[in-house]
Formats: structure tokens, C-alpha cells, sequence
DNA sequence: TTGAAAGCGCTAACAC
DNA sequence: GTGTTAGCGCTTTCAA
């Protein structure tokens, strides 16, 4: 390796002289593209390397008209939820020569328009995002970029282009019926407080159908905002147990208050799932380490990030267009009785 | 808003004849840059909007040579931590004009080479990576790029650049010095099994090194792979208490798995802090929620993040090039019995 | 305050 | 198998 710091980085043109090669065939050994002679390759191989040539892929990009980039834009990054499914879209990824670049929205339509905008100007080969919620400015970049789309997480509605993700609507019915056949009646809603999360929205409208169908209403419901998702599921569930002591059911909005309460209940001496059973959604990790299994819904999210970047690679011609609807995985858990029986 | 869908995206030149201004006074306008006047902006803001234009930053970058992207390599997105550093980045970086960009390395010195090769390819700004240690290669290319580059967390070392992190052996001296002054002496230490964890290593080092000095061994350690944090930190905890009973100190390599230790012990019915003591790393929002709060050491993440961003967009030129180690903060919480009075 | 010309570093297309 | 030419869509620089 030579030691000379250059201020002016390394060009194509530095390689070619070095190696006296042209740039053009430069290129092609650089990209594993066109028959270049072992010998060539090997002189501009070597010529690289010991400079410490780094492929400007700015004017790369530029000329070819292709970047090897896929947005991917979700609403926040301490969920826990979305890392899973970033790790599902870089897994597919990885072989396909495509590079996931993320931006965070903190559940804000507006914030997703600005990162839509500024991604959409590197002119990336395809778009993973999640919700089908959009400002109609977003659709419309969406639609004028001629680059693949695909919406995530929920199904619950029409999309722009391709949609993989679960009914958040039918998770809410399943866990109502889940609860009636069980036998719980006085049941309580727990959730964040946040008007732009559009998939807990809809969690709990089908959730209060659910009950409805069956003649039950909601008896209580309580929502946090910000701080320890698990100091905030002690707090809740505190709360609406001294407002409404008589509650048998308190239906989570996700496994971390879930999992704060139910370390409040077990801490109170409740029996769980016989005076009170507990729900949350999503399955995280967490949940094994708890002293009790916690019901839950699976919400598919490493398959939905995998079948997204499929669908942005090409690899799954037949899903362009289309709304895939993976359907979510009830787990009972040890936190809600058997169903009573008839 | 017209509604035809442009196959070819849409160029300057597209919005300069829809206004019937120059393109490089449409350029101007778009980027606020030089002297407009307000009827020539009014009309080209109008002609973009309403065209729906999005400028193109691959040419833009190829041609003023700058690009507002900052490298962000770190090893992980699912361990909690690097979401927050991150959150500090983007915080601070969000009024300066300049964008994250994440790549992940797995903790594999050989992928972050990888990573690195592929973001200075985009020729960022600055770059952000965790950790001193690197691949030869890796150095090099950091050296040669001729960018800020920023190292964090870790502060036990030489950089390349600047650096901004705390000293982890330091982390263990002290939680050496705490759990030896409160009269704990057989103390058993539970971590994962991370060979390139440097950081994880240098703690355990530092630990060891306090203990050795007031003549104490280390009695057991346990070591896992993979899984469920909490749930592994349950087992390791029964195992490594099944084979040293008498052990009266466990200092888990982080929060999460301390936490599941903290609740295997409780449901044990051990008294802690008095039959036995706790500790963790990194000082986690979850830990404000657990039936007990773990003893800990806060690594401000948050503000490593925010430092090294600020480095990184100019807003601090006296720390260019220096080593910032930032003094990690003790938190007893009350899993650790109070120092022995002499 | 506006415009025209040149060129950023690379690759597509074609010639040899 | 290798080289030449002409741009990709912007911004820099300079002129008007």
C-alpha cells in the first residue's frame, strides 16, 4: 500500500494510469461485468488495491441510471418491532446487490413526506414502507417515481402499488373472540395514545366489533404516552384496576405494557389467567424471559420484511401489484383460561 | 397537480420550461442559493409543485462534489443501545442538513469492512462507526478518505480521528470498586459470548483487574450465545448458581440479561441485595419497570451520539481529532446493599 | 439578477 | 478482449 494522502480522491483515471490499463476496461474488471482477460484483471486488480481505490458511486449512478438502494421507511427505531423487520429485508437483500437505506418518520405523516422526498431524490430502486397511510403528496411522489412500492404491516386497505402485511382489523376480532370463548365479559383496552399509529387504531376497532357482535362493551380503556413501555404498563394497569376493580380482561396494545402488567397483577397476587387474563400483541422476544407466557398475536414481521424486499428484487414477479395478507399467529400463552366449554 | 406519469423522471430542464426560467436559476431557486426575485421564485416554486418535480441528487453530488450523508456503521440494530445512539445522531445532525445513513456490521469486523467499502463509495460527509477496532483495510480506507471520521463508545485507545465514548475498563474498575466496598466477595460474572465484543471484553477486563487488586478472584463465570436475553439470562443465572451456590454477586455484561437474572431470583425468593447481589450494563429505559431496579452503568449512549454528530457537522472544531471520554455514570438501584461502614 | 458553457467520474453503446 | 465517444442531470464559474 502506497502512503501518500490524497487530498483529491482517487478516480478511475488513477487506476487506468497505474495499471495502463484503459478506464473503460477498468470499469468492467471493477464491476465483474464483460470478458476482460485474466491477465488485464489481474494488473488492474492489483493497481486498485494498492492505491486504495474506492469506486465513486455518485457518477456511477449518474451514467448507468441505476442505484443499487431500496428506501425503507418506518415510523420509529426503539420499537423493537421495525428492527425485526429491517432484519428480515436485509437478510433477502443480502444476495440480491441491493442495500436497504432507512428513514425514521416518529409516526408522523409529515415527517415520512420530507424522508420520502429526500430519498426519493437518490433515485433508489424500489420503496419499502410501512402503513398504507399517506399524505396525498406522498402517494403522489410514490406514483410519479416508476419504481416498485410496496406498503408493509397492514393489509387493511387499498395500497399504491405492491402490500404485504397482516389485517390489523381481524387480530382485534380473533383476540375478542379469543377472550369471549373463554368466558371473560368485563373487559379493558390498554394502549398508546397516538393518533397517527393507524394499525393499533384499527387492533382496536376490530377488537370493539368483535365484542360488540357478541352483545360486550368495552368496560374500560386507559392510554399512555411516552416513558418505559413497561413502567407505563404498571402504571395503566394500576390505574384502570382502581378504576374499574372488577375488570376479567385487560386486552394490551403491545407485549411491553403487556409485560408491565403482568409483573404488576403477579406482583398484586392476581390469579392469572383465572381472575384476570392479560393479552398483548406483537410476540417479542422478550416475552420468553417473563414469569408467565403472555397471550399474544404474532404479527409475521420478519416474513413481511422478507416477502417486501422479494418483491423489490424481482424475485416474486407475481405479487406486483397485489395485497398479500399474511394471517396473524394466535398465541394463547399461560395468561387466559381454556375456553369454557359450551 | 397534472396527472401524467412520467416514465423518465422528471429534470431541471423539465420545471425550466414549464416556467420559462433558465435551469440553473431553477436550480438556484430549489436550493435557496444566490439572488432570485420573488416573481422568478414564485413562478419556479409553482412550476415544480405542480409538476411534482424531485431533484436529482446523484447528479447534483457528481457535481458539486458534496453530499450531506453521514455514515452511521454500527454492530447492531436489534440490541436496543445502537437505536439510541442513533436517536442522539439524528437529533443533533437534523438542523445541520445532514442525513444518517445506517449500515450494520453484525459485530464482524470483516463485514464492517464490507460496509464501509460500499457508504464511502457514496463519498459522505463524515464518518460515525462504534469501536476502535478495525481491519487494516478498514483504517486505511478511513485514513485515505479524507473525511471526518468519528469512533464512539469506546474510549480505551488510539483512533483514527476523533473519538467519543467512555473507557469500559473503567466501567469495571468502578463496579469493582462499588460491589467490594458493599462487602460482596464471591462474585460470579455472566455474559455473552462475543469474541468481538471488545467492549464487553474490556469491561470484564477492568472488572477483573479491580477485583484482583484487593486480592479477590473471580469465582464463576457464564457464558451464552444467542436467544432471548431475558429468558438466558434465567438460565445462566440458575446454572451458574447450581454450580457456586455461595455466590453472593452476579455482574451480568448487560441489562437485559441482568434483568431476567433479577427475576429468576426473586421468583427463588433469594433476598437481594442481602443473599445476593446484582449488576448490569447500560442502564436501559426497561429497567424502570422491573420489581426491583438493577444496579447498573449508564453508558451515555445518547450523548455519545450527540457529540460525535456535532463533530461530525463542524459544530465543534476543537474536539477534531481528540479523544473525548466521557465518565460513565454509576447507578446503585437496588439490587446492591449499601457500602460496609469500614 | 440571470444565463451559457464546461465538466463532475463514471458507464452505455459502439467500434475495432 | 479492449478502446473511444458521448453523455447521465446537475452545479460551478464566468459573463452579461
Amino acid at each position: 500500500m502506497t502512503n501518500r494522502k490524497p487530498r483529491r480522491p482517487l478516480t478511475l483515471r488513477d487506476v487506468s494510469e497505474a495499471s495502463g490499463v484503459s478506464e473503460m476496461t477498468v470499469s468492467r474488471v471493477l464491476r465483474n461485468r464483460g470478458d476482460v482477460s485474466a491477465a488485464t484483471r489481474e494488473k488492474v486488480v492489483e493497481a486498485a488495491k494498492s492505491l486504495g481505490y474506492v469506486p465513486n458511486k455518485i457518477a456511477g449512478g449518474l451514467a448507468s441510471q441505476r442505484v443499487n438502494l431500496v428506501a425503507v421507511v418506518i415510523p420509529s427505531l426503539s420499537n423493537l418491532v421495525f428492527p425485526e423487520v429491517l432484519g428480515g429485508i436485509s437478510a433477502e437483500l443480502e444476495n440480491t446487490g441491493l442495500q436497504p437505506v432507512i428513514g425514521v418518520t416518529n409516526y408522523s405523516l409529515t415527517r415520512e413526506e420530507a424522508v420520502l422526498y429526500d430519498m426519493l431524490s437518490w433515485r433508489p430502486s424500489g420503496v419499502i414502507l410501512a402503513g398504507l397511510e399517506h399524505t396525498r403528496v406522498s402517494r403522489a411522489m410514490l406514483e410519479n417515481a416508476g419504481i416498485p412500492v410496496v406498503e408493509i404491516m397492514d393489509s387493511d386497505g387499498p395500497g399504491i402499488d405492491s402490500v404485504v402485511g397482516i389485517s390489523h382489523r381481524q387480530v382485534g376480532l380473533d383476540m375478542a373472540a379469543h377472550i369471549l370463548a373463554a368466558g371473560y365479559r368485563r373487559i379493558g383496552f390498554l394502549g398508546t395514545h397516538m393518533p397517527e399509529d393507524h394499525r393499533a387504531r384499527k387492533r382496536l376497532a376490530g377488537f370493539e366489533e368483535g365484542l360488540n357482535r357478541a352483545g360486550v362493551n368495552l368496560t374500560a380503556r386507559e392510554f399512555y404516552q411516552g416513558g418505559s413501555a413497561l413502567l407505563k404498563g404498571r402504571e395503566l394497569t394500576e390505574r384502570i384496576l382502581s378504576r374499574e376493580p372488577d375488570l376479567d380482561f385487560l386486552y394490551y396494545s403491545n407485549d411491553m405494557i403487556g409485560a408491565g402488567g403482568l409483573l404488576y397483577c403477579l406482583e398484586k397476587g392476581l390469579d392469572i389467567p383465572g381472575d384476570i387474563g392479560l393479552a398483548g400483541f406483537n410476540n417479542v422476544e422478550l416475552l420468553d424471559g417473563l414469569p408467565r407466557r403472555l397471550a399474544t398475536t404474532d404479527a409475521r414481521r420478519i416474513e413481511i420484511g422478507r416477502r417486501a424486499a422479494r418483491i423489490i428484487a424481482g424475485l416474486e414477479p407475481e405479487s406486483v401489484g397485489q395485497t398479500i395478507s399474511l394471517s396473524p399467529n394466535f398465541h394463547p400463552g399461560q395468561t387466559i383460561r381454556h375456553a369454557a366449554q359450551g
